[in-house]
DNA sequence: TAGGTATATCGGGAAAAGTCGATATACCTT
DNA sequence: AAGGTATATCGACTTTTCCCGATATACCTA
């Protein structure tokens, strides 16, 4: 775990807004027609339109969020599906209740 | 609490490594003349030494973490100690693990 | 194979952060 | 009051981040 990478990765407001509506997929994203996101995830368009960013920009901060470890995702047929990597939160905030 | 001042208070280096520091300061730091650093924090003078820049840069640090509201600071005389908010360190903790 | 859709990558211009030296401020001592 | 020490602020330069448009890649369907 890279804490550095993951503050420089939550340092951004709508990498941040992203992340909350990934907690709550359900409450954010409309039904998909080829994946529960309970499981999968929520495609990278869907995260776009909600962002209201270009898509290569949506793109750049979804893979850097991944990088970070914070994401997983996973291909499916031509979209990618983005969600949580719970144990990435737990460790964080361990890290800075023990360390900082 | 702003989540996102604090993100990026932490996406520096120098600024993790003092907010380490300043966890232990019995650890890390030399014990000083006029002040318990337990109760009272540390002061600039010492905390730049350790981190190898500037006095600017480390004051600046200093200054931002603590509007940050993760470090409080005194000034007693001439010296400035800045030491640990635990509250913020418990507060992120928590944002941390049901917010994102 | 050709065209369409979803995502990723690349290159760049603008804005922000990193870091410094110089200077200002505050306080202490004589 | 004058000089010394500790910290804060300012201005500038360099590096990094933000975010875009253009293009590439991958996959699907007819």
């Amino acid at each position: 775990m890279d804490q550095l990478e993951i503050f420089k990765a939550l340092s951004n407001k709508t990498r941040l807004q992203i992340l909350q509506w990934l907690k709550e997929p359900e409450n954010h994203f409309a039904k998909q027609d080829h994946a529960d996101f309970e499981t999968i995830g929520v495609c990278v368009g869907q995260i776009q339109q909600k962002a209201g960013l270009t898509q290569s920009t949506v793109s750049d901060y979804l893979s850097m969020l991944q990088k970070a470890g914070l994401l997983e995702s996973t291909r499916v047929g031509q979209w990618t599906y983005y969600r949580r990597n719970p144990v990435a939160f737990e460790a964080l905030s361990d890290f800075i209740k023990t360390a900082i």
